[in-house]
DNA sequence: TTGCTTGTTGGACGATCGTATAACAAGTGG
DNA sequence: CCACTTGTTATACGATCGTCCAACAAGCAA
């Protein structure tokens, strides 16, 4: 009887190896959160033993930020798709831009269990928070435009960027931390009314103080 | 001559032992996040040895625990004495209670850090999981009662509170993890401008849809 | 002063952490 | 079919983790 020994394991590609410990990454992150995303847990996820986490991105910290960076890279591509599907009429594009993170693939709670704590490493690690900067100066100078291309007054683009990127995160994190007490068609929904409170001409928040 | 031996310890109340611990433990989680606040770290912080941690609290776990009942106890109370103040009139019980969130005690970046921790531990721990949804579900009910008071339709109170409290939510957060782009000011007039935007009978954006 | 209660210490214990590295084997070019 | 390269594994190492517990001593009662 021949014995037909199946390999060991399998080589890949260094770019495919990569890719699949950064998903590992993302998924212990959601699953178990920022504490449990040891070595050893990330390769068990990935199907590998916990010497390659060392071999492709020299630390644990190293594939954590990475797997930032690709999750950032994800979500904008996904909002410029939004985007680009959007028209060309301003109102609707403001539109599609913020709804896009509460339908797919953003809406994913695995998604956004990853982001969650991606949050909460920021204040303890400087790499963490440099992406984290780049990623919403980037996501509000987005939002700045398009608030522009709405009739807001230059002079309040500021805020009311920043206004709305707090609903987006806090509607996120809500629907993350407890999703029993709405969903995310409840978040789209709320997301226009404040989109809608921002533009209507008849209503000038932005003049009141 | 005389070697006045001071006492290697002092005895402290249980009680107040308890609380020093507590308050090592919310520094700590501030400070380094959910990873770092092991048993030694946060004897450290208190000046006291790794061992009274189990003495009084049993495990990390439990004082993590006991410290987010704690804080979310302080807040509580910060919110109410806010609102006490704010005399009779319904829309300024609302405006106080919605920026009492941006302003002392409860606008100190310890507090937020330690708040941000919490949220970071709610996917994993069900304990954490379970204070969180009693704090939400307080904070939600509350701010239902004072929009109703406000003259916002039974219909969509639930909304309207899910809105604030993501944008309260949201703001918290960034001010936590980068507190360079707005100020805590910048956030109390982006609550009041929502506020506005919300009660203003000449603006019912609560019918649009 | 003496004895007792108990808050407090400090170290032991096994488990798990991140990293480094030697041994192994898969796949390729000769 | 045989080197050779190198992706991959498995293990070793010291540090740190949470928990436990015996010994110590502070403060009070007698």
């Amino acid at each position: 009887m021949q014995v037909s020994s199946k390999p060991a394991f399998k080589r890949a590609e260094p770019d495919a190896r990569r890719q699949s410990l950064i998903e590992a990454c993302a998924q212990v992150l959601a699953r178990e959160g920022a504490s449990g995303a040891s070595v050893r847990t990330i390769a068990v996820a990935a199907g590998v033993s916990p010497g390659l986490v060392g071999h492709y991105f020299g630390s644990v910290d190293a594939l954590v930020a990475a797997t930032y960076v690709q999750t950032g890279a994800r979500v904008d591509a996904a909002l410029e798709a939004a985007l680009s599907e959007a028209g060309a009429e301003p109102r609707a594009q403001l539109e599609a831009f913020v709804t896009a993170s509460f339908l797919p693939p953003i809406a994913d709670p695995e998604l956004l269990a990853t982001w969650v704590s991606f949050w909460s490493l920021v204040r303890s690690r400087a790499d963490i928070a440099g992406q984290h900067d780049l990623q919403y100066a980037s996501f509000r100078a987005r939002l700045e435009v398009l608030l522009s291309g709405c009739g807001i007054p230059a002079a309040e683009l500021r805020r009311a960027a920043i206004a709305i990127t707090a609903l987006v995160d806090g509607l996120w994190l809500e629907l993350c931390l407890s999703p029993g007490s709405f969903t995310a068609d409840d978040a789209c929904a709320i997301a226009r009314a404040q989109l809608d409170a921002l533009i209507s001409p008849s209503f000038a928040i932005w003049k009141a103080r």
